[in-house]
DNA sequence: GTATAAAATTTAACAGTGTAAAGTTTCCTC
DNA sequence: GAGGAAACTTTACACTGTTAAATTTTATAC
């Protein structure tokens, strides 16, 4: 009986449909004009039918913020076979960073809850540093700076801040047409930073 | 007849406490609970009032983002009559910047956009690097920098995306209580950050 | 002091929001 | 085909920003 399995399937097709939809206004419109109406009406459903995959708004913002931080995780992964060299691997992570801000601009206003994008669980952030120890990009930091793990912890906080906060600050107060001349300037940041190490 | 001098009074303190009513709740509630009605309510009027002394919502959030620069523009101002040494004030400025996200952090969500607090206006930014040129921090960055114009400008945007970015990653990332041990770090990347300028 | 004009303020309304309860339809099993 | 469960919709509530119309308050002229 392949029905069961059929609807499991239609499930999980709405419920990634909704989170298309989510991204897609947000995208075009921003997220300030994102709500549970104008997503059911364009997958053709009553508004009800949302809380039939997530409990409320702030889940469904929650488990997009939480896809954005998955494939930047991913993404580091993938390159951490191609680079050995540590100082290399930061500064391509960093370029991943920047067309992840210019392509996925929505989710990233929903990673950071800026621009109308409200999320008010912080479980991410909790995540994010709490996996400071296994965090791919950790051990990485470690081979360049020789010190106590918590001078590392610093620094690794250091260079979150200075990565998205560039970011943030760029796609925050830049009209869109002024980002792609920035990069460079965000690149020579990241330069100096892992030069400031040593 | 003091009867016009009385009325103007009158508006410039419904003014102000209209001001005051949306940064205390925001403080207290944050800024995705602060509605014109809440407002309107505190301060004894009727909603509708207060659109005698802002055009829309939207108005009223920039005029609380202008005076937040406009706070640190002049406590720039101030502090470069202390400070001979560039270095020495660019260190002490950031000091203020940490100090001010905490004391008045609903204003610094204003400022930026984050946290629910949504000004579509970007005029502010507009200003705000259109005052490169006569910016109070600029002709410091000069000195530190013997380089051509276009590299001083380059810089400026790096030492301010340094500085907002971290406190924009703070705020939105870490829980309150964790905000004051992370200052040192902030201290620190402001350091690293003049020490590779030269 | 009262009538009149102007200014100040409120009430009522519209179209929108997130979300819960109740009602209805569709589907699957026996 | 009947019974029951699953899927879905309708309706409702308490909010939101904002405008137009109605009302009250105030100041002036007689």
């Amino acid at each position: 009986m392949g029905i069961l399995e059929r609807r499991e399937r239609l499930r999980k097709q709405v419920r990634t449909d909704i989170l298309k939809t989510a991204r897609d206004i947000a995208r075009e419109e921003g997220w300030q004009a994102v709500s549970i109406r104008k997503i059911a009406e364009v997958i053709e459903y009553s508004p009800p039918i949302l809380y039939e995959y997530f409990d409320n708004k702030d889940k469904l913002l929650e488990t997009i913020r939480n896809e954005g931080f998955t494939y930047l995780h991913e993404e580091l992964q993938k390159i951490k076979t191609l680079y050995r060299s540590p100082e290399k691997l930061f500064i391509e992570f960093a370029q991943i960073q920047w067309r992840f801000m210019l392509e996925q601009t929505e989710v990233f206003q929903v990673m950071f809850n800026i621009e109308g994008a409200l999320c008010q669980s912080k479980q991410a952030y909790q995540i994010e540093f709490a996996m400071l120890n296994n965090h791919p990009i950790w051990e990485d930091l470690v081979q360049i700076r020789q010190r106590s793990a918590e001078t590392v912890s610093k620094t690794f906080y250091e260079w979150w801040c200075l990565t998205y906060g560039f970011l943030m600050v760029s796609i925050v107060t830049q009209p869109r047409q002024n980002l792609p001349s920035l990069e460079p300037i965000f690149m020579e940041s990241v330069r100096r930073f892992l030069r400031g190490l040593v």
